[in-house]
This record gives C-alpha cells, sequence and structure tokens, in this order.
DNA sequence: TTGACATATTCCTATATGAGCATATATTGA
DNA sequence: TCAATATATGCTCATATAGGAATATGTCAA
C-alpha cells in the first residue's frame, strides 16, 4: 500500500511544508488566488493545487467574487490537530520540569 | 517532485495515522516492540518501520534491554506542531464566538 | 459575441512510500 | 558454540504525490 492521500484528513493536508505556509498567509486575512501566487515563489498551476487539497479536507473554505475566489481559512478545523497534540502537553512540561530541576541541582553543587 | 520524505519533519511523520497510534500508545508509559506490535494489529516488520521513522524524526527515542528495545515518546519533538496548531488558536476561538452570539440572537427572536 | 483576465484541471515524470515476506543482526542462556 | 527470542532491514509492488507546461473553464467589460 502507498502512503495516504493528502486529501485523506487534515494531518496529511499540511504535512508539506507550502500548505503551512499559505495557511499562514491566510491566517492574517482573506486571500485572492494571485495573491497567494505573489506571496509564496510557485506557479499558479500548484498553487491552485494545494488549495484545491487544502479545501478537500475543510482547511480552507472559498467564495467567488467576481473573476477571483477568495480563499480564507477554516480555523477549526485545525482544532482536532490542536487537541492531539495537547494530549502529550503533560509529558513535555514535565521533560522541562527535570531540565531545570537539573540546571538548579547544578548551580547548588558550585555554591 | 514526489511528496516529502516522512523523515523530513515531524509533521510528515505523525501524518500516517498508525504512527499516531504509536504515538498516543506511548504516551503512556515506554514499551517494547512486541508490546506494540500486540496493541496494534500490525506486521512486525511495519512496526519497525514507524518507530525508525519517528526516531529518525525524534519523536521516539529507544533504549535496549536485554533482547528487547523500549520506546518511549519524546514529547518536546511534538511541541512544534502544537505551537504551530495554536497560531491560529484566535481564530477559531473568534468563530465559536460568533456561533454562539448568532444562537443567542435567535433566542432573542423567538422571545 | 468576443477578448482578456483569473483559476482550475489535465498530462507527464521522478520519487517516496507502506505493507508483506524473507532474511539479517543482536542478545541471552545452556 | 548453538538454538531461541526480539528487532531491524532488504526486496518487490501498487499507489499517491508535487511540480511544470499546456489547456480548459468561468467571468467581466466593451
Amino acid at each position: 500500500m502507498a502512503r495516504a492521500a493528502t486529501t485523506s484528513d487534515a494531518f496529511n493536508a499540511i504535512a508539506e511544508p507550502r500548505r503551512r505556509y499559505i495557511l499562514n498567509y491566510l491566517a492574517m486575512q482573506e486571500r485572492s488566488v494571485s495573491e497567494i501566487v505573489d506571496a509564496m515563489e510557485m506557479e499558479q498551476s500548484s498553487v491552485s493545487k494545494h488549495l484545491k487539497v487544502l479545501k478537500d479536507v475543510g482547511l480552507v473554505a472559498a467564495r467567488r467574487e467576481g473573476r477571483q475566489m477568495l480563499y480564507k481559512v477554516n480555523a477549526m478545523a485545525i482544532r482536532p490537530l490542536h487537541e492531539w497534540t495537547s494530549t502529550f502537553e503533560r509529558l513535555w512540561k514535565h521533560q522541562l520540569l527535570r531540565v531545570k530541576e537539573r540546571a538548579e541541582a547544578r548551580n547548588q553543587d558550585k555554591q
């Protein structure tokens, strides 16, 4: 079996750095395709394809305005990713705490 | 150009559902490969390969104990993912607020 | 209706899987 | 040293890209 489709879920969709870049760019405000093309240094066809992937998994929404298509982030679709990573938050905080404790112990030794 | 390597970064590594499953399983405690194989319904070779990917991007750490290899999550490597998703938190909170406001407006109309 | 602009889609190619199976490597105990 | 246990790696195949170029589709203005 090959790798899962990029459109299978948000996790796959954001695996591509350029798609994360697009999402970051759209986080500021709604943008047309050509604005995105200008912001990234990419072919228009590539940008459109990435936008399609993002749209298929619900990470962006689009609306037509005249000849342009305006895309914006659908932040709600990012929530599941945030929640999944949050389940590990307790672990890295614990890890950071231990790092800090060791540092303090070293300082104690010096005195 | 083909898709980025799964080992290119944590984002690509966690795109695979089975690897997220492994991380979830390891979040509870350190486990041997055979324990993971039993927990997931997968071939041992597949599990070892997924573990290699996770290890290459630093998402897990391994140590040998006799004939076994014990794997554990390196939660710190998940932090960048958490932080990236956090940049959109403001947006979805705003979105949720608007949903709530509309619901309240509808209730007002009924009265 | 027609030309121009803005996007989307198709075609082609090189590449990277992920699964299963077979085999190699590492470690322990007799 | 040798057999058994625990993992890792190599090989093959089917599949899914991601980018570039060319082309199709959609929309507006005259």
